[in-house]
DNA sequence: ACCTGAACACCGTTCAAGT
DNA sequence: ACCTGAACACCGTTCAAGT
């Protein structure tokens, strides 16, 4: 009578499901979260949780989702529309710190947004922005688009880690110019960091290029 | 006496695995390859593939370094060692090409060359002709790994794709902007390549401006 | 050396049963 | 409505056994 089949308050919830899913991704990777180990870590049977979620996909969605509900977007409210390069910027930093603070979920983030209510407010926010600051509807998505495959690439596959922290494994017989890519495994963080700062910078530094063009040219062609 | 435990010509090879694997992933996806499936498109048993792979893992990063192995890295032996921007322009195209070619092999992909020798040489090309067309070694590591941000993260994750075709996912309540997102879906195609042409377009642009300016001022500190 | 079947400890998910 | 145990059809991997 202790363990009874309903409690008369459920022991479970939506929320508690995504906090302890979520906190295992963290903690032990994509592979290690299985819907009986969830299920187990919140003291139930594994079916339970089928009576929040429709399957284990919809609870990791709902992971990803609590990441991007992370992610900054006040500063596309800025007084100044015109703005779009120092919003996209901060933006972007802001993206990415969330994405790296939980990478293991980055996987599931990179799919897309599909019917995540938080991550369709980034893609509503940026969008929205970048029409707002004068650019045409079609550059506007691929700017949503590139930014987006930019961050998400960058917090994935970290460049650093993607390398082995072994000397040996690297013959300079058949890779001349990677001697010291078995010490960027220890630089990881610089790397990573400098590497995205420099793309960042670049990826601005062109943009503002192709919208100085498309203002002179009055966005010629495709401006609808 | 027909089906015995081993034959005078081995049943298996890692080539075949590696095939088969591969049409595997292509055809169905990463989460519906299983050693068991595998062995039994090749007519074994499953533990059979244990004589060749230590196990599953090994046998997905073949699968991935077969799609390295079809980056086109001709571009870097060019007669002129410093236009380094079309050599970076036209290796991204291949290298996104091949990507494009296998999105279910991504994932894999993305988490770094490791101990794969196609991903090794892609990583070894690109560094070296950078630092011969005059970039910092820092720098060119930088470019190795900003580009390879952008170029899996836009095979990674089809923008377009990531939203769904249904025009009531997408309340105009919630998401004033996305009014035309559903449409996404629908013009997949136009729309990723619109995104990657103008992003790295961009990406060129601003490292163009970064190069000219590091020629001007000696590369200043971090030059080494 | 290379393949087999049996076995172990897992999976995601369905479903009838309980309260 | 919400949880349970039992069950189904799977997993990756190990291992002793066969030739």
């Amino acid at each position: 009578m202790c363990r009874m089949a309903r409690p008369r308050k459920p022991l479970l919830s939506r929320d508690l499901i995504v906090d302890t899913a979520g906190a295992l991704v963290d903690a032990e990777g994509l592979d290690a979260v299985s819907t009986r180990r969830i299920a187990a870590e919140l003291g139930v049977s594994g079916p339970s949780l089928y009576n929040h979620f429709r399957n284990k996909d919809e609870i990791l969605d709902a992971v990803a989702d609590a990441v991007s509900a992370r992610i900054d977007l006040s500063m596309f409210d800025a007084d100044d529309p015109r703005d779009w390069r120092t919003a996209l910027h901060d933006w972007a930093l802001s993206y990415r710190a969330a994405l790296r603070a939980h990478p293991n979920a980055v996987p599931v983030l990179a799919r897309g947004p599909g019917r995540r209510p938080a991550g369709l407010r980034v893609a509503d926010a940026v969008f929205g922005a970048m029409v707002r600051a004068g650019w045409p509807p079609a550059q506007a998505t691929s700017i949503g688009a590139l930014m987006r495959y930019f961050v998400t690439g960058s917090a994935l596959g970290s460049f650093a880690r993607g390398f082995v922290d072994d000397a040996a494994a690297y013959d300079p017989a058949d890779y001349p110019h990677l001697g010291q890519a078995h010490l960027l495994a220890e630089r990881q963080e610089q790397v990573d960091e400098g590497a995205f700062a420099t793309g960042l910078t670049a990826l601005l530094d062109g943009l503002a290029l192709q919208y100085e063009a498309g203002v002179r040219g009055g966005w010629s062609a495709r401006g609808a």
